[in-house]
DNA sequence: TATGAATGAGACTTCATTCAT
DNA sequence: GATGAATGAAGTCTCATTCAT
């Protein structure tokens, strides 16, 4: 294949695709090599050395499709991207969005907990945001296409919550979540306990906004200022 | 200065007092400059180099006080608990424990957050904890000692919360809230916006154990399981 | 060149020996490099970017093939011990042993001073043996073979030596004839005449040790116990 | 002189001699010191800090006295010279001299021997000799000192040896008496008999310079050239 | 004069990246 | 394209030496 050899085929197209297929599939093994080691040991202590081994490759062929480091990490950053995508096109294109607002949030909350644990590259892109101030741009992109997913729920199944309020209701639910997925992976044993709780939370965060509010927008900037039916202390 | 002791001996061992003086005043450069730049660049990235420029020493005299990175890294994070302890110390010190409950939060919040831009580093330390697993062992150390002073308050405070759950919903708060003084340094227009907002959700996750409950301890695992007063969905 | 084997396979597995070929040369260019250095300056004080430059390779090269400055130097170690064997089965495998004992001690010093001569840093790993304690492993290695080989020829051509003693006198003459070598190599101007001597004094060493003792076994400890027979000639 | 204290005392001179006492016990305290700590590490490994503190005072004290490593490192070899210079003054000063030759050698190499058990860091500065280049010029000095002492005593006890040949034939014996110690460190096992062996060696190498030689100086380069009485190979 | 903290050159080693095969 | 040896910049750490106290 490749050039080395004379073309002695008429069919020049044919014979490039399954190229592009084995390359496809050393970029895929790398893009997994990458986020298992990634997340083991985070950026800056992750060789290229390592992420080839792992993948059965050579180190020359990552920089075949990568540049740099970097780019290898922002690659990853972007795969997840699209699982995530694609995890939400799966969760809210099927019937959960008929049920209750507490059940989607519990479902939700319990399918964003298996992609973590399957996907523990996702995690490290996620701490190298913290980090490393050049994935930022990535990173923040998955931040926002994430919470605008969840806008889109919250308008539908929240109509107490007002507009103006949805980004940061989103924001706050996906970085909580997020948090609490992450410090569950460095306690496994208090993992558990930590999601029921959780649930609680966010149910307990959201449940003000449940239905719509008849007359005044009584929030403005606090989601909440002064609502003795919650409050009541003491 | 030179306060330690006036020179009274004449045996000549009291010579070192200034140079001890020099010493910790040297100290505390590195570990300030250690807190700016581990917060910059992340644990693996920064460079006893730049440490050094920073404190304006030299690399050697790093090595006198600190015998590798890590270790300069962890009395980073032992220096960090310190000052944690004597801001609780300071905050519960006074009569912030007298008031209502959700003003404590809306004070400790505030307090907490304004710790932490006035101390970049402590940042660094807590995402450290995450990247590093060598510094965990202190990291976490900070951590637990963080929820025990949350507890203690939750105990006085909220009677309405069963001992046994003080321990989780001390850890959700603590993470949380740090969290989210993450989330804000990084995005600092937002800021505002998301501390207000996790005033609010935490004060809705702490409501319903304000009141003692009357009679059985209705929640087991997860502190809420189907309580319609609070969640009505619908 | 390129000699390992014909390209017969079509699988690509064979790519690599030329690779392999060059690696040789290269890991021989460093061991000679790290010869001359290591005898020049001793093993601390030797670097490895001077052995680099003498290899005319980078530093990093020099890792590949050693992880660290005291794998090179044992390797340097390895490398004279094959040396050492095979110029001892040259040596022996010819016919030398058929010659009179004193005329192979002739020989053998002689080739031996050769030897020395052309290996510069053969001397370095037999310095470096007594100053690095790390190094002797290999380097006693290498002593106890010399001195092994040593006795084949005593017990060959020797019979008065009684076979409990030939260790000894054995190491005796290794020992001896590597310090004299030493010695000569920090002085030039003397180098003939101290060879000369140390083979008269081999000589003298051996001489009553060529005729078959014929009765009692009368040397136990020492080799010689006020034995007039030896003594006071003439 | 001596600045710094204010002059109070009337007669100077007494006051400054406790002074130059204890500058003496100090120096005396670094040299032993030094002599401990590069006999254990070689001159490269051994570090000033680490004399400074088997000394009990301060790197700047040592410094106070030696320009530099280097410097201390031939204070040391000039110490050693001196312990030797004095080694010989009492071992030929008494009656040894009177007895047989051979007695003389063992009773010498028997001294020698305890000299360099009792004195570690000699070995030290020996093998820095080998090692060290820069270090040469000293060493050098007590080996020509040392073999001009044992010339002396050829020269009296030997007269078989012609004069020309004496410096030859002490540098074989310093050299070789030396190797065999430093060999007898390195094995402690077998110790003893090397040294045995060692006398008897050294007692065959001088045997047949005992008498004078009636006529011609039948030795001219090498000490000896087929003499059949000693020889007789086979 | 004694002390030992401060300095910084330089050593070892790693690893992202290049490039000949 | 694929491979992995080669490169060398850069980082951590040591330690001889200086210098303020």
């Amino acid at each position: 294949m490749k050039k080395s050899a004379p073309n002695l085929d008429g069919d020049g197209t044919s014979r490039r695709v399954p190229t592009q297929e084995r390359a496809k599939k050393r970029v895929e093994r790398i893009i997994d090599a990458a986020s298992h080691v990634f997340a083991e040991d985070g950026f800056e202590a992750a060789t290229m050395e390592s992420i080839a081994a792992r993948a059965e490759t050579s180190i020359g062929s990552i920089y075949q499709f990568f540049p740099n480091k970097l780019s290898l990490f922002n690659a990853l950053a972007r795969h997840y991207h699209e699982k995530l995508r694609a995890f939400f096109d799966l969760l809210l294109g099927g019937p959960l969005l008929e049920q209750p607002w507490a059940d989607i949030l519990d479902s939700g909350i319990d399918a964003f907990a298996l992609f973590h644990e399957q996907e523990p590259g996702f995690r490290a892109v996620w701490v190298g945001l913290q980090v490393t101030p050049e994935v930022i741009e990535e990173g923040e992109a998955i931040n926002r296409d994430f919470a605008k997913r969840i806008e889109t729920v919250l308008a539908a199944k929240l109509p107490g919550l007002p507009a103006k309020m949805r980004p940061v209701v989103a924001t706050m639910m996906v970085e909580i979540l997020t948090a609490m997925l992450i410090v569950s992976a460095r306690r496994p044993a208090e993992a558990k306990g930590l999601m029921t709780e959780t649930k609680a939370l966010l149910r307990r965060y959201l449940a003000p906004y449940v239905e719509a509010a008849p007359d005044r927008s009584d929030a403005r900037k606090g989601s909440e200022r002064r609502r003795p039916a919650v409050r009541s202390p003491r």
